[in-house]
DNA sequence: AAGACGTGGGT
DNA sequence: TACCCAAGTCT
């Protein structure tokens, strides 16, 4: 007979298992009274959406060490924050962050709310992160479900309907195992269990305290959940950029819109991406065309992006960008198809 | 309510 | 090479 999991078993593993990371106050710790401060909980559980671990750390050392407050982040410039998550991904993120740290500093005294219904009403916190923040850093017994959960969740009762339909009856098998005791250490428990023994692959149930609850390990199904629905395939799109260098070493940048795609990013000024893209330069130049071409896969289609180089003297007009200084360039402040491009440019 | 939204690492 | 995956949110 199969027993039933309990939460208790699980904070047990944490106990002697947690992890080490930059933003969390182990279990240790916790039992002592400390707690996260809840600006760095926020910013890791940010940084942490559709991000692996060894991608967010250094650029969450990087955001704490700048901006040791949400106030000081409050108080940046849009252009400093923006150019610190180049790289990262989803920038979308970086926006809400701003907006988000502003809300705090303005209308909540740069205190975060200590309710999941106050934190999921900020920019960029829907229900999952209101809930890790809820649990980690005020110890609130919200029901947290991220990847996971949900496939720790499908596995521990042999679900087998796919994802995304199977949101629901997931969150309703982690709200039925949520304790009122420890809810900080469990949320992280359970998401380290995923991360680490219930892996999307060659899950090592020989190490799993909830072994001798789960169903799919009873049924040898472990390794086949969660189901998912099929993915589509990404089509291929084309694009031109253009690398325009001054003679006194400036290059000619254009922030892009807040909205689509990298929005509010730097970027190469350049023609649109799709099928057969028309030339779009942004100012009057003898262009060269640089052999090969820059290739990067977004989440929903592939790119490939032809490389125009010029040179142009100092009173040149540009119609599109602007040129910017070359003690106030640095290529890692662009998202990593346009560092691409720059790369290539520069031969690299 | 599907689709948009990045990137790097693993297999 | 190509596909999958990672502590989701917004529209």
């Amino acid at each position: 007979m199969r027993e039933t999991a309990r939460a208790t078993d699980l904070l047990d593993w944490y106990d002697r298992h947690a992890r080490d990371l930059p933003w969390r106050v182990g279990p240790r710790a916790r039992a002592a009274g400390m707690r996260p401060d809840p600006y760095r909980v926020w910013l890791s559980e940010i940084m942490l959406q559709q991000t692996t671990v060894p991608a967010v750390k250094p650029y969450f050392e990087a955001f704490t060490a700048r901006w040791p407050t949400v106030s000081d982040l409050a108080a940046a410039a849009d252009a400093d924050v923006m150019a610190a998550w180049a790289g990262l991904g989803y920038y979308a993120r970086a926006r809400n962050l701003l907006k988000c740290a502003r809300a705090v500093a303005e209308e909540h005294g740069g205190v975060f709310p200590d309710s999941y219904e106050g934190l999921l009403g900020l920019p960029g916190i829907g229900p999952y992160t209101a809930g890790a923040i809820a649990a980690i850093a005020f110890d609130l017994p919200a029901t947290v479900v991220d990847g996971n959960v949900e496939r720790v969740m499908a596995r521990l009762h042999d679900e087998h309907t796919p994802l995304p339909q199977a949101k629901p009856v997931l969150t309703d098998m982690a709200a039925a195992l949520t304790p009122q005791q420890r809810p900080g250490d469990y949320a992280q428990a359970v998401m380290d269990l995923g991360a680490t023994i219930c892996s999307p692959r060659n899950p090592a149930c020989g190490l799993c305290p909830w072994r001798p609850s789960c169903a799919a390990w009873e049924a040898g199904t472990a390794a086949e959940l969660p189901k998912k629905a099929p993915k589509k395939r990404k089509p291929t799109r084309l694009g031109i950029a253009y690398l325009v260098r001054r003679v006194d070493g400036a290059w000619l940048l254009e922030r892009r819109p807040d909205k689509g795609l990298l929005g509010g990013m730097l970027g190469w000024p350049g023609s649109e991406w799709n099928e057969a893209p028309g030339e779009a330069p942004p100012i009057r130049a003898e262009w060269k065309t640089l052999p090969g071409e820059a290739r990067h896969t977004f989440t929903h289609f592939h790119l490939r992006l032809t490389v125009k180089t010029a040179l142009v003297p100092m009173d040149r007009p540009a119609t599109r960008g602007e040129f910017v200084e070359l003690a106030e360039f640095s290529p890692s402040d662009l998202p990593t198809v346009m560092r691409k491009a720059y790369d290539l440019a520069r031969g690299s």
